[in-house]
RNA sequence: UGGGGAGUCGUCCAAAGGUAGGACGGCAGCCUCUGGAGCUGCUUAUAGGGGUUCGAAUCCUCUCUCCCCAGCCA
């Protein structure tokens, strides 16, 4: 086995395309699709989809169609179909001309309706919406057939014309396949094949007032392209026998639906309705909230492309139920970003440090590396001057055990600058807050080496007072406090992560950050990665933290908690 | 109690009758001017019972558990 063939992603789905690839079935073609329903934002389970139709058809030199499964006027919008194409544009796959839409097909849906009537396999049925639910029986009680299952070609032809032609309210006849009302396998029990719906549609306006069903509209959109492989998540399992039903009754080109599990991932939802609830009803800030799965919501935290390709080649595909870990997500962003993403200090929560040794006035240059793993990136200059800030955080009064940071008497080095000793610590006379520290600074281990050979236990990082920037930090946690929302009540809204956002409005950041530009991705040292958000202002930028950095420190320190 | 699926480390995915392996997570250590990164090691897994076989996660059989389906949504 090379190289080449161990990277190659492999699953259940693949095998079989090979296996039709071996056998010549289809031609020896592979031409798959991605079928979202524009009526909601993609979110990172359409990404494994995304990945699973464009990357198969990449890998075995077939194509792969954009369709927009646009049959239902009444719940989609061009909104929609703006941003699923940028998504996938984004996630990094191109359809070039292939653009198509289910509502291109409406003709010929409505011509291969007539045929099946002509058959005898469908027929226009007057029952309400309520009858019809009561004709199908149980899952375990079969249906009855419909009085109306028997009228004659001429009747059924004559009717579903005049309901083409608007002369019926909504809801008032269906158009149903005539198959089998005793089917254990609910779907096949006479489904319906068209609804009357007078509603304008985003494409084909007010010249349809019929509208196919997924059932009947996706195999024959499916089989008009010429697709081979019709990928599907696992709840279309029971759907595939009418999926056949209709192409061998139709007698046309029949491509292979073939179904897998769709992705769960902890500490978050992935239901349209459930998103959409969270946008409508406010607990997040619109579909592109940092906290939100979607595409957008993942692009605007900062997360990368390539990131979630990897992440989608590491889930797998397969047949079974499955959560995957939130920290799986983490864990690829992190190793894209700590290969990509410029280094630059950050303070967060801002501790006033006086370099009281250091001459007033005086600025030093420091050389700073901007990306460790990557040494092309090359070095920046960093101001040093008497009045500093460094992280709250990293200074303790009473330092518990194993904190290796700054305290009273103890001396750190400040990344790439001095090594500095803490002397005096300055309270506020009320609080008993520490608001400032006193520490003098060692000129000998300019650059952070010290030249006598003596170790610090930690490295800080810091800005200068006087140089440093104002910045607003978003710092986001998961949307939910559970890995599974609502597990336990039933609802997924009591599980809402209160503290999913804290916004930081007091941050200082290094100058070298002026020129930062939305999107500008970088690693706050120590801290974290950060995204430039489009709510940055030339006078503050504002930072979305994408991820933390992994944090051993906070791991011991909540150890030490607990017990 | 109808029909359709699925059960392998904590999690996700492999192993197509022949040593149950990888990744994430976790733990321990090394290294380090990021308590980052990197490196090394460890990590209680084949749902259960019978059977076939020299040999079973894989084949047969019985059982158990979980998921999906009763929209004129997709």
């Amino acid at each position: 086995m090379n190289m080449e063939e161990k990277e190659k992603p492999s699953d259940f789905i693949r095998e079989i395309i090979r296996e039709d690839l071996k056998n010549r079935k289809f031609d020896s073609r592979v031409h798959t699709r991605f079928p979202p329903e524009p009526n909601g934002y993609l979110h990172i389970g359409h990404a494994k989809s995304i990945c699973l139709n464009f990357g198969a058809a990449e890998e075995f030199k077939g194509l792969c169609n954009m369709r927009f499964d646009d049959t239902n006027p009444t719940k989609e919008e061009v909104e929609y179909v703006e941003s699923i194409k940028e998504d996938v544009r984004w996630i990094g796959f191109d359809w070039q001309e292939r653009e198509y839409y289910a509502s291109d097909y409406f003709e010929k849906m409505y011509g291969y309706a007539v045929e099946l009537i002509k058959k005898g396999k469908a027929y226009v049925c007057d029952l309400s919406a309520d009858e019809i639910r009561e004709y199908r029986g149980t899952l375990t009680a079969s249906g009855k057939e419909s009085p109306y299952r028997n009228r004659t070609v001429e009747e059924n032809l004559s009717l579903f014309e005049k309901m083409k032609i608007g002369e019926f309210p909504d809801g008032s006849r269906t158009l149903r396949a005539k198959i089998d009302m005793s089917s254990g396998n609910i779907n096949m029990r006479d489904p319906v094949m068209f609804r009357i719906l007078h509603s304008e549609h985003h494409r084909t306006g007010n010249k349809w007032c019929i509208y196919p069903m997924y059932d009947y509209a996706h195999c024959v959109s499916d089989s008009i392209e010429g697709i081979t492989h019709s990928i599907c998540t696992l709840e279309f399992e029971d759907h595939r026998p009418l999926y056949d039903w209709f192409l061998n009754e139709l007698g046309v080109y029949h491509p292979q639906q073939i179904e897998f599990a769709r992705l769960n991932l902890s500490y978050t939802v992935l239901s349209k309705r459930k998103l959409i609830q969270l946008v409508q009803e406010g607990h997040v800030n619109g579909w592109d909230d940092p906290r939100m799965p979607t595409i957008s919501g993942i692009r605007r935290r900062g997360y990368t492309p390539e990131s979630i390709r990897n992440f989608c080649e590491r889930i797998g595909v397969a047949k079974r139920d499955s959560m995957v870990d939130m920290a799986l997500l983490e864990y690829c962003i992190r190793e894209d970003l700590n290969k990509q993403a410029q280094r630059v200090m950050a303070v967060l929560r801002p501790l006033k440090v006086v370099v009281v040794n250091y001459p007033e006035g005086q600025v030093d240059e420091l050389d700073a590396i901007n990306n460790p793993e990557d040494p092309g990136m090359g070095t920046r200059k960093v101001p040093f001057s008497r009045v500093l800030y460094i992280e709250k955080d990293d200074f303790r009064e009473q330092p518990p055990k194993g904190f290796f940071r700054l305290s009273p008497g103890k001396e750190v080095r400040l990344r790439y600058a001095y090594y500095i000793t803490c002397v005096d610590v300055v309270k506020d006379k009320n609080t008993g807050e520490v608001t400032e520290l006193h520490c003098t600074y060692d000129p000998a281990t300019r650059g952070g080496d010290s030249p006598d050979g003596r170790k610090v236990k930690s490295t800080l990082h810091w800005v200068s007072a006087s140089h440093a920037i104002k910045a607003e930090a978003r710092l986001y946690d998961y949307l939910f406090t559970k890995p599974v929302p609502g597990e336990e009540s039933g609802d997924f809204k009591t599980d809402l992560n209160p503290k999913s956002l804290e916004a930081l409005k007091q941050c200082f950041v290094e100058p070298s950050l002026v020129n930062a530009k939305s999107g500008d991705r970088f690693q706050f040292e120590r801290m974290g990665y950060f995204c430039a958000d489009r709510d940055s202002t030339k006078e503050k930028p504002v930072f979305n933290r994408t991820v933390t950095l992994r944090d051993t420190w906070a791991k011991i320190e909540k150890l030490q908690k607990k017990s």
